[in-house]
Order: structure tokens, then sequence, then C-alpha cells
DNA sequence: AAGTTCGATTGTTCAGAACAATGCTAGGGT
DNA sequence: ACCCTAGCATTGTTCTGAACAATCGAACTT
């Protein structure tokens, strides 16, 4: 009998899972004093090593500070938060939370933009001709999933061709978190729809056209970020 | 004797940088199997339960891979890492990398871009007044270090105003960034002549003109970027 | 009243041991 | 000869208990 959702083995991914709940939800306000550590690792039934490893990513991420011989305390996640907690809220408890899926969608298409037109101006020759490929595979992927793949093989391309490490690395960010998920996240449902998308975005970068580039980045963007949000209902 | 560079005391700081380092400067290439951790801590001379603390910070970030039975593995940060990696990534070994430095201030004047754009639809009479105070603020800041604090707190109330909470995670991120060497960082070095740009931004985000604001906050970014640019050198 | 000392609280590291998952290899069956 | 299965070695994971170190606050001294 396999699992619907496949939940952390190690004990210490519960607990790091639970207290990230608790602090993302508000049940621990920001500024407020956490428990101690032996309190909290009493609590959740592990050892103060294994708790120790939790906070360590939790600290890591910006949500708690702790310092030596103080309590530790809850930081505003809002103000400190990285990049990777928005993959743990756009999942609160089970379902798709609607609003921060149409933010991390409504983020990608603006930044994917500004990808495509700097990619128009930057792209070395084999990197437009592998896009055009990619893009051209898209009209005959097999099934859905096959879809997802080239739809994330040509981003990929783009943000490498675009050669500018932080959107490679912030698209790194919303990619795990629409892969962890894939199966709830059609990103590219109606493929053969959208498929001369990618060929005009591939062809305008060949071209170095980049605000064509941009326009026709979006508008794919745009089309993927609708299928979503009717089914994250 | 106060020391110039405030370097991490704990014990699992120096050993969550000493790995890091060995993994963006690429001595450990990826899908190369890892030490053991029994080695790996014998090597650092600290505990498994140190080593493991910095290692669990490694797997967060995306840079490591590590499954039971089995040896660890390095992940391709390009292709992996999260974004709090560019933070490191731009320090390598005392100075700034120019390029990725580089990389920084042309993604942040694209985002901030589009931050005030979505700002001038969306804000609220009340963060329209506050945008527009900071804005004048700036001007008579005192010295640079209260600028700095001033552009922080208007680029954050952009942030709020744009009301995604993708690109307000993203600014935290970047902050971090320059605010752990702020010193070295100029962003508002000379603020008295920065400062009409700020109030032209706000006064566009308060008169709902999105194309305006994004192309006055464009201009004031890529000021910033130049002075950055100058002394990084 | 102000400064100092000391103890309680809390995070940090250590040491060694037992447990659990994975890969490999030798042995047995077809 | 080939497959496959059991067992062993390797490696990550958790536990137990203890000692160490930084911070805060209260009691004490001046």
């Amino acid at each position: 009998m396999p699992r619907a959702t496949a939940e952390p083995r190690r004990a210490s991914d519960q607990v790091f899972s639970g207290l990230l709940e608790a602090l993302l939800s508000g049940r621990y306000a920001p500024g407020e004093k956490l428990p101690t550590q032996r309190t909290l690792a009493a609590e959740a039934g592990v050892t103060m090593g294994t708790l120790r490893e939790a906070l360590q990513r939790l600290e890591q991420m910006g949500l708690i500070e702790v310092r030596h011989g103080d309590a530790m305390r809850v930081r505003d996640w809002r103000r400190h938060g990285g990049l990777d907690v928005i993959a743990h809220l756009a999942l609160s408890s089970g379902g798709f939370e609607p609003g921060v899926l149409g933010d991390v969608f409504e983020a990608r298409g603006l930044m994917l933009g500004e990808l495509a037109a700097l990619a128009a101006r930057r792209r070395s020759p084999e990197q437009a001709a592998r896009l055009r490929e990619l893009a051209a595979a898209v009209s005959h992927a097999a099934d859905e999933r096959a879809a997802q793949r080239l739809d994330y093989a040509f981003f990929t391309e783009l943000a490498e061709a675009a050669a500018n490490l932080v959107f490679v690395l912030i698209m790194n960010s919303i990619r795990s978190l629409y892969f962890q998920h894939a199966e709830r996240l059609p990103v590219t449902a109606a493929h053969e729809e959208l498929a001369p998308l990618y060929v005009e975005a591939a062809r305008a970068v060949e071209q170095r056209r980049p605000a064509a580039a941009r326009r026709a980045v979006a508008l794919l963007a745009n089309r993927q970020r609708e299928q979503v949000e009717a089914v994250a209902r």
C-alpha cells in the first residue's frame, strides 16, 4: 500500500515540520520567547541533539534567533524569512494556499519575462539552438509529465542563457516548490495548445529581440498561471 | 583588540563555513561522494553531533544530498542551490566577487522595477504616505548609515505595498547580503544626489502610475549599482 | 544608589553506544 | 551459467548522560 503523501521519515524532519508549521501559522508569535531546547525536546519526544538539528534549519531560514545563554526568540518571517519559506507557506496544512500560490505564479511570470529579455541579449548560439529544440519537443510530448519536464528544461536553459546567478537560484527555489507536488500543479495541462508559445519565445531569443521575448514568455507564464488557479480551488 | 571580521564563534558555524567554502569553490565536485560523517568530524576536530548540525544546514540549502545507509553526495549548487547561497558566493574568500555582485544588483534593479509597478497599482493610502515620508527623509539624512537604513525601509515598504510574498522574501535574502557588509556596499553614498529619485518614485506610486514608478525605481537602482561597482574593485 | 558578584537558566559541545537503512558479496537454487 | 537471496560491512540516525560556556537577574557590597 503506497502512501499518499510521502512524509519525512527522519525524526529530525518531523520535529522540523512541526515547529515550522507552528511558526508560520503564528502559533508562536514574532518576538515571543520560545520554550527551552530541553522542553521542546521533551515535548517532541526526541533527544536534544535531534531537536537541535531541526533548530539549525529553522535558524538558517531566518525564522528563529538563538543566542547562547539566552532564550530563543521567534523572528518575523515576513521580515527575515528566506525564499525557501514560500514552499512551506504555499502548502499550509494539506491543501494549497490559493493566495500564496497566486503570488508565486505572478512573481514567476514577471521574472521569467525579465529573464527572457536578458537571454535575448546574451544567449550563445548553442543556447539558442537548445531552446529551439526544447520548444519544438513540447508539441509532441507523450504525456503531461513529459511536457512538464520539457517546460522545466526550457526555463532552466532560459535562466542559464540570461547569465544571472540570482535568477538561476531563484528559479531553483520555485522549481523545487512545484516539483514536490507536480501532480497537483498542471502548468502544462494543455501542452499542445501552449506549444506555439514556447516556439515563439525561443525564436525571439534567437533573433535577439528582448521585448518580443519578454512578451512571449509573459504570455506563456500567464496561461500557465490561469491553468493552475483553475485547479487549485 | 577588536576583531576586524566578526567570525562565527560556534564550532558548528566554523565547520559549516569550511564545508560551504569547499563546496562552492568546487573543491568537492558535484556528484562526488563526500567523506563519511565520522571522517569529516574527525578532520574538523569536532563531535559527530556538531558536524551534523552543519550538514543539516548544507542540506537545507540544497548543497548536499544525504540518504540513510548510503554515502553523502555533492549536489550541483547551480541546479539545486537556494537563493541564500548567493550571499556566500558573493564573498568568496575575503573580498567581493565582482561578477556575482554585478548579478545581484542587476537582478535587484529589475525586480525593484517590477515591484514598483505592482505597488503603484495596489498601494494603500497609508503605504503611499509612508513612502512619501521616507523619500523626503532621505535628503536630510545625517550620515551614510542613516541613509542606508532609510533606503532599506523605503524598499521594504515598497515590497509590502506590492503585496507579493515572493518578492518580500527575495528582498529579505538580498538585504541580509548587504547588511552583513554594509560598510563595504555604499548603495547610498551620495544620498543628497539620489534623494530626488526616491521622491519621484514615491510620487509615481502614489499617483498610481506603474510605468513611471518602474522607470524611476529602475533609474535609482542603476545609480546605486554604479556606485557599488565603482567601489568593489 | 550604583556597581559587583554569584547563582540559576539556557544554549553548546563532548563522548560513547546502539539502532537502522543501503549496497555489496558470497552462497545456494534453478 | 544465471538469478536471487541472505548476510555482512558501511554509513547515516538517534539515544544517553554529562560537562562546559554565555547570559540574565537577584542579592550583596560599597
